[in-house]
DNA sequence: CGCATATTGTTCCAAATGGAACAATAAAAG
DNA sequence: CTTTTATTGTTCCATTTGGAACAATATGCG
């Protein structure tokens, strides 16, 4: 250790670009979920659900496991607390048994709102360096690789 | 659900650039990381254990958790198991009591070496869509991220 | 139709996780 | 030097996690 630079790793490391992605989303994650862990008691598969609901019409509990890339019994465990809580609707998909319309309520939206704040901000934070072009530009190359990762597990 | 486009949400979601992050690293890590637990029966700490002792010389366990974001305590474990297994060597730090030197063993590191090749090749998975050029652009804006978060909470 | 196979949501259980408190050591303050 | 304050690594404990098996329903195929 010593006073050593504890960044070269992100140059030596092998696989360097999932390396700062995941470095990223750690500084971006962790210290936003500590915090709305500790002010609204939410674990973050509860806060995904809410993000997944807010931004489509009606979705199974399956859905949002794909959509999270999250074990389907976390996303099961998280409906029913939500539900519990008055965050979430759930009604009987009319023509397969098997599935659960969910949908997000009036409150759940707009604890959803207050929650994106917390990931926005330290988004932002993490960001701050980057010029708004650069910023674009990452964001656009991040998408194009997104869309990718998405068609391979399909 | 229904067949609705399951990936409108990167442009939706209030914080895109922190959605977008995220799942690739979700896209990158999860598969690898059940891949890597199957065949090497390594949890995470284990493996990033490995990958900061691969690339510095002598590390406490307290500069891993900070390189790595991880509570103190999961790296603890971490160090134990991997002793236990002889990819780890430690040594009392003669000018600090409280703290040990951790080092790679060659085994460790010839573990490391398979382990990081399920993370690049997801990496390279994940990315096969982008040109060269924008491969490169994208690692250097995240370079250029990484650092300033790293920064951020030291 | 009847039977194999797949999918959804759930429960069970063992393992991983992380906050908090702790002892040991070091550094800072008086 | 003595007394606070901080840091390191560890253990304890309650919670979270995710794989596996399960019942219920749906789909595919002869």
């Amino acid at each position: 250790m010593a006073n050593e630079d504890l960044t070269q790793i992100f140059d030596t490391i092998e696989y360097p670009e999932a390396y700062r992605i995941t470095y990223l989303a750690n500084a971006i994650v962790f210290p936003a979920y500590s915090a709305i862990k500790k002010d609204f008691g939410l674990v973050r598969a509860e806060y995904i659900l809410l993000a997944c609901l807010s931004h489509f019409d009606a979705l199974t509990a399956q859905d949002v496991a794909r959509i999270s890339r999250r074990p389907r019994n976390t996303i099961s465990r998280a409906v029913h607390r939500m539900l519990d809580d008055g965050y979430l609707d759930r009604a009987p998909d009319p023509d397969d048994g098997r599935q659960a319309r969910l949908r997000i309520t009036a409150s759940g939206k707009e604890l959803h709102v207050r929650i994106s704040e917390y990931l926005r901000r330290r988004q932002d934070e993490v960001l701050g360096t980057l010029s708004k072009e650069e910023r674009a530009t990452l964001s656009a190359l991040m998408k194009k690789a997104a869309l990718n990762a998405a068609q391979l597990d399909e």
